[in-house]
DNA sequence: AATAGTTAATTAAACGTTTGTTTAATTCAA
DNA sequence: TTGAATTAAACAAACGTTTAATTAACTATT
């Protein structure tokens, strides 16, 4: 049995088996997705992905988990910032969502089908409360600014709603989006940094123009 | 071979394999859900699932189709209205897909697992084709609307994306709902016409202050 | 109205694949 | 030489699908 080695070339490995396993998961699913596929997207023996990670439901943990971990803490340190108006702080926040929604769409591609299913129960649940906490990080942040009357009277969950399900909706397809960016079907606009600004205007205005008295 | 008999009995049949199919689709995922599962759901002998719909890819067709014809012509009659002004008719849309949305949570649910994934490509295509129609129906309304100056410069494509997201996000987990609706986790947000009624105003207006100028 | 004939509906069982996983043997590196 | 890494092969289970046999429903004929 392995035994979490730290020599440099299995964790090479490990590593370009999760990427080759979001990847495909992403295009996939999970239940789409067989070992099989993952073995030979990654260039290794099938036996391989059972040896490092135990069975695909425990690869799946993992991918998750390496991903997750390469983004989390950042949106904490905002809520308790002095030096920021509310207002800066829902910009900062939609900036951070944008921009790591656009770097990892197959990561986040994965993690909506898991929501959407409710298999893997406990997957689910995870994800549910990740969900959760950022919603209410969101909301006490809106209710300040409320409180100051610098905000209107909005519904702080659904904003957050429509923030994170706007990027969502831009994420669903490709395809999609290069239609209205005039581009052909197989260009990548989560990468074009002219794209990526047009999302980032569009929201900010929506979020601005529902928040603020003018 | 059954060839499309008339008889009410296996009509019923099939569509009660139908909906048994779809709420499995939408829990578990087209490749999650096995035909015995379907069988042993729609309390039918697994054989009669292929006898009906001759494969499972061709099941997932049938259900597509029923369930999109049940809600298809309504949005094209709306953007040739004359008795209506743009801004009316932005209400009827998001009215419109709200009620719907709501109305059949698994079909949504499914659709947007197809649209993620890119498996079954004819499927893929097919759901992408009448989300960009329905994008450019809407697309043309708001030009109008901003042609007349009744509406501010917006982004189109990226306001619908806003309307449908927000939406979608909603449908992404009934648990997420239920807590910002301070309701239990099985609770069903989706039927209950204070939470449908919450939703819409928080659209109406969002989407009115992001396009009217005040 | 009863019956024979025909087709559709339904069933349990089996088919060949593919699935995730394991084994046992081999190669490689320290 | 020892233990990890890698391999091809095999495993049982689950999969979508098909078969062949049986039951039910309908039609036409008497």
């Amino acid at each position: 049995m392995h035994l979490n080695t730290t020599s440099p070339m299995s964790v090479d490995k490990k590593d370009h088996i999760i990427n080759a396993a979001m990847e495909l998961f992403a295009e996939k699913g999970f239940e789409g997705t067989s070992i099989r596929d993952i073995a030979a997207k990654a260039d290794v023996n099938l036996a391989m992905v059972n040896y490092y990670f135990g069975s695909k439901e425990k690869l799946f943990e993992a991918m998750v988990e390496q991903k997750a971990t390469f983004m989390r803490g950042q949106l904490e340190a905002l809520e308790s910032d002095k030096e920021l108006t509310e207002l800066e702080k829902v910009d900062r926040i939609i900036e951070a969502y944008v921009d790591r929604f656009l770097s990892n769409p197959g990561f986040h591609k994965v993690i909506q089908q898991e929501m959407l299913k409710s298999q893997r129960e406990e997957m689910h649940q995870k994800a549910i409360n990740i969900f959760i906490k950022n919603t209410q990080n969101f909301n006490s942040i809106i209710e300040k600014g409320i409180k100051k009357k610098v905000f209107k009277k909005v519904d702080p969950p659904l904003v957050f709603a429509s923030i994170i399900g706007t990027i969502n909706q831009v994420l669903v397809s490709k395809k999609v989006c290069n239609v209205f960016a005039g581009k052909d079907p197989c260009y990548d606009p989560y990468t074009d940094e002219h794209f990526k600004k047009r999302l980032l205007t569009h929201i900010k205005q929506m979020i601005h123009s529902h928040l603020l008295n003018q």
